[in-house]
Parts: C-alpha cells; structure tokens; sequence
DNA sequence: GCAATCTGATTGCTTTGTTAAGTAAATTTT
DNA sequence: AAAATTTACTTAACAAAGCAATCAGATTGC
C-alpha cells in the first residue's frame, strides 16, 4: 500500500490550496448573508447571461437538486427570475435581476482587492500559470475513464 | 463593477478543477460507501499518526462539528480510536486502527491507477508544476488579510 | 484560591449535498 | 399518431456542512 503523500495528492491539494484562499471571500460573504454557493450562482448568471438551470448548475459546481432549492429562495429574495422557455417549455431559463446585480456590485471593490492581495502575494506570474493550469485540467471534455 | 471571468477566479477554477478530477474516485469510494470527507481523515490519520482533533480538522479541511459527528461514526465502525490526552484532558487524539488502514489498502491500487491515468492524460510534468504551486499557494502561514 | 478568560470538543439548528423517485414536456420508434 | 424513451426539472428523504451557542478542562490575573 503506498498512497501519495497528501500534499501531493492533486484532489487534496486542490481542496486545501481552495480553502486557503476562500477564507477571506467567506469573511466577506458573511457580512452580507449569501452563501458561498449563491454567490457563484450570480457570478455565473451575471457573466454568462440567461441560461437554463442544467447548464447553471454545471457552471456553478452544483447538482440540480441543491439549484432547484437555491433558486427558490433566490427568487423569492429578488435576485433572479426563472421564466420558463417559450420553445421548450421543460426549461426554465434564470436571468440575474438589478437586485442580484447590486450583490456583485456590492461586494465588487472587496473582491477585486482580494485578487489582487493574492496576486501580490503569490505573484503574477504564477497566478496566471496556476490559471492556465487549471484551466486545462478542467478542460470541458471527457473524463478520464480508466475502468473500462 | 468588474469582477474576474469566473474561469479566472482563483476559487472557482479550484473548485471546477477539483470536481473534474475527484469524478472518477468518487466512482470508487461510492462502490465501498465510504465518504470523501472519511476518506481524508483517514489518509491524514495514515500519514501523520495520531494527532487531536483540530490538527486533524485542519489537515482534512473539515470544520471541528463535522469532524466530531464523522469521528463518532467512525470510531463506532472501528476505523480509528480516540482517547483523552492525559496531559490536557480536553483534547482527544485520534488514532487509525488496522481496520482503518484496511480501508486505505483495500483502494490502494485502484486509487494509484487513477492517479497515474490522471498523469498521464495531463502530463507528469505540468502535474508536478500545479502541484508545487498548488502547495506553495496553501502555504501553512498567515493568511493575506487585507482589511484592517 | 477564585474569578475571568481561553481552548478543545460537542450539540442544536438551518442550509446544502446526495440519491432516488416523480412529473411534465419533448423526441424517437414503430 | 400512439407508445416508449429521453430530457429538464422538481420533490422527498436523509446524511453532511456550516454557523452559533454551549460545556468542560486548562490558564491567567488578581
């Protein structure tokens, strides 16, 4: 039996490099009173314009189930609609409201100076090259697949 | 308001990257019914021998409420042990048994298969890069804090 | 030596994750 | 075109995450 080290373990190094930086984003975030989760609801929404909830929940690292409840609320506090669509009526496409738009631009000034904390601190250089990294590690495609 | 391309932000490439590689060992453990969060605190508990609670917490990346009902659970299966510290008797030091260990063995080899698939499709070169900067990135100090 | 404070772990409550089942609208098959 | 299948989302049920409050054991100040 020889596992890697955990520091050298991608999925964990992943999740603890993840926890480091969040951790001032959730200091932030919990002035506010959104979730993490929602927060990347709206980010997404904002950048990648109305979109059906399958591809929302992808885009925002969530299972359709947890969106559909998130949504709920989400609505009923103003910060998006759902309109079901005219051509496929199984779907319901999500739009960002002015509301949900002033959650971004709310925290906007922060999170920026967040990003650039980190990228003093880290440098750069390697902030891009991390980004490109794992840009490509992501890469929207098959997965790996070795048990067949 | 001009907050990054999400696949720009730090937090959610790490954690769109994460998702994509933990896919195929979720497969895995699932099939054991053993949980991600279990399967971490005993790989921490394997590599770093018997430590408390909120060392171990950190090492795993769980908060101590989640840790404490994990670690009920998991004493109840026989994976670890815990038992007061006689110096500090407030803290408890967790302590993997065989069973534990019987755990890590048992996906040990399909655990390596994975990761060296997953070296192969992405490069063991680019793997390592991420990986030194991924750990640089986690670096066991201060955090940035810029608001004060 | 006792009150006040700090630390490590636990418990309670709400939100989210997870799996499975259910519903409704579209698509495919025959 | 009716039946069967697929797709998109919802609901349900239960485990786990996250946050605040609590408890017990140590430490500090007086």
């Amino acid at each position: 039996m020889s596992l890697r080290r955990t520091d050298r373990s991608l999925p964990i190094a992943l999740l603890r490099a993840r926890e480091t930086v969040m951790a001032p984003i959730r200091v932030m975030l919990s002035q506010s009173g959104i979730s993490e989760q929602k927060w990347r609801v709206i980010r997404v929404l904002e950048e990648a314009g109305p979109m059906e909830q399958t591809a929302l929940a992808k885009e925002a690292c969530l299972l359709l189930p947890s969106l559909t409840r998130m949504l709920q609320s989400m609505e009923e506090e103003g910060l998006l609609t759902r309109a079901s669509d005219a051509r496929d009526r199984r779907k319901s496409i999500v739009k960002i409201t002015a509301a949900g738009r002033k959650v971004l631009s709310d925290h906007s000034d922060e999170s920026t100076a967040l990003a650039a904390a980190l990228e003093r601190r880290f440098g750069a250089q390697k902030l891009e090259t991390l980004l490109d990294l794992l840009d490509e590690l992501t890469e929207r495609d098959a997965p790996p697949h070795t048990d067949e």
